[in-house]
DNA sequence: GCGCTTAAGTGACAATATCACTGAACCGCC
DNA sequence: GGCGGTTCAGTGATATTGTCACTTAAGCGC
């Protein structure tokens, strides 16, 4: 993909200016993913901060007894600010990001980025609205895993998988994952989904057949 | 308190230095909040990023239905980040920060803070390490609430709140506000520990009689 | 000591998680 | 096509946690 085209991906509200992204493309590589290979995680520690240009990162946390739960996906356009906490913070954490498509990702060392928030007040921007944004997502997990009920949250992630479609590839078990939660929990919803004549169902399939109820379950929490 | 003690608070390994700190004196104003007052919050909105002089903020959130999180504490010499993140983002969010001691506050104009963001690169550093911290906060809280047994939290929290201490002046019901849960679950866990004379009850007080064994239960998990 | 208020205890039941399975669908191979 | 292996989904039993509707008890002011 030319470099080029990088001017799109960084349009909209929280864009960077086309003489930033100029900047940025001076001192930054680029570097390609395939999808399912992980980006960083506890034991692969950037030592770079990323900038997603194509495809998307599915952010997650794996639980010492093997459960998941997604935190957020980083979106082409956005940065992935967990990589700069990383290096930040001596903590350890267990959040992982994982290319859920191939991606391609802008690597900007870390002197050239304090040297872009130093001079650049739009990068500088750029860089605090992403944090803000992270904080604000981590926020709705916590409130979701600690007050929501499974069937909302699951009917809810449901209609964001299928996105403008009707159906989902997607196992029981990955969408346990996504939420947090065992797959017996999610076979039985969705069993339930499926009398109610909400959704069909076959092997790694689920399909929408009654989007609007689906809807209304998602929004009654 | 005298200005000149702040050279105190803020020491430490995300310090700032001497210099910064003057600046920053010389364009904040001090603000003190009593004891349980909200610093901000949903209803509240800062238009001012807040540095904490001493005392410490209690930052919870509030589900639909009631029932309270606390999702981490701001100590003296740290800055409330979810502040900045609130003016940055239009995202309605429902965290709110209570004063759990009497404090005070260093208030910095947005202005005054932008201009200081890119002057001061230990200001810059301090920052975005408060940022960071407050990531890797929210990470553990979810992975408590979505992971954690509900006896390992409390038995943790016990710890936490007791300090080097072995007395606890809370209700179940304060507990319960700290862990997401409601009282009962609460009551009824501790009168578990009261029976394996993990601790001792008295309304509005907890002692704590076997601490060695009640942190081995804290970090069996 | 008498009410009032708040804290804590309790039983019944609902929702979710865990465990140990069984059955069903797909895939590659002969 | 049929066979065997692998992954996916269904299910019952049981444990943990959350919800509801109370009761009981402790402190407090008068």
């Amino acid at each position: 993909m030319a470099i080029g085209d990088w001017t799109e991906k960084f349009q909209g509200t929280k864009a960077l200016p086309r003489l930033v992204r100029d900047r940025l493309l001076n001192v930054a590589q680029i570097r390609h993913y395939a999808k399912g290979q992980q980006v960083f995680g506890p034991e692969n520690l950037p030592d770079s901060l990323l900038f997603l240009f194509d495809g998307t990162i599915r952010v997650s946390q794996t639980s010492d007894n093997g459960r998941d739960i997604v935190l957020y996906r980083v979106d082409a356009g956005e940065s992935c600010v967990l990589t700069t906490a990383c290096m930040l913070t001596e903590e350890a954490y267990n959040a992982e990001g994982v290319a859920e498509s191939d991606i391609t990702v802008i690597v900007l060392p870390k002197l050239a980025f304090d040297r872009l928030v130093a001079e650049e007040p739009a990068f500088r921007s750029f860089v605090f609205a992403a944090y803000s944004r992270r904080l604000i997502d981590l926020l709705r997990v916590v409130d979701d895993v600690a007050f929501g009920r499974i069937d909302v949250r699951l009917a809810d992630r449901l209609l964001t998988l299928a996105g403008g479609d009707k159906e989902i590839a997607a196992t029981h078990q990955q969408i346990a994952s996504e939420l947090g939660t065992a797959r017996e929990v999610i076979s039985r919803v969705l069993h339930d989904f499926q009398k109610r004549e909400l959704i069909a169902q076959s092997r790694g399939r689920i399909t929408i057949t009654n989007k609007p109820a689906l809807r209304g379950l998602a929004d009654s929490d």
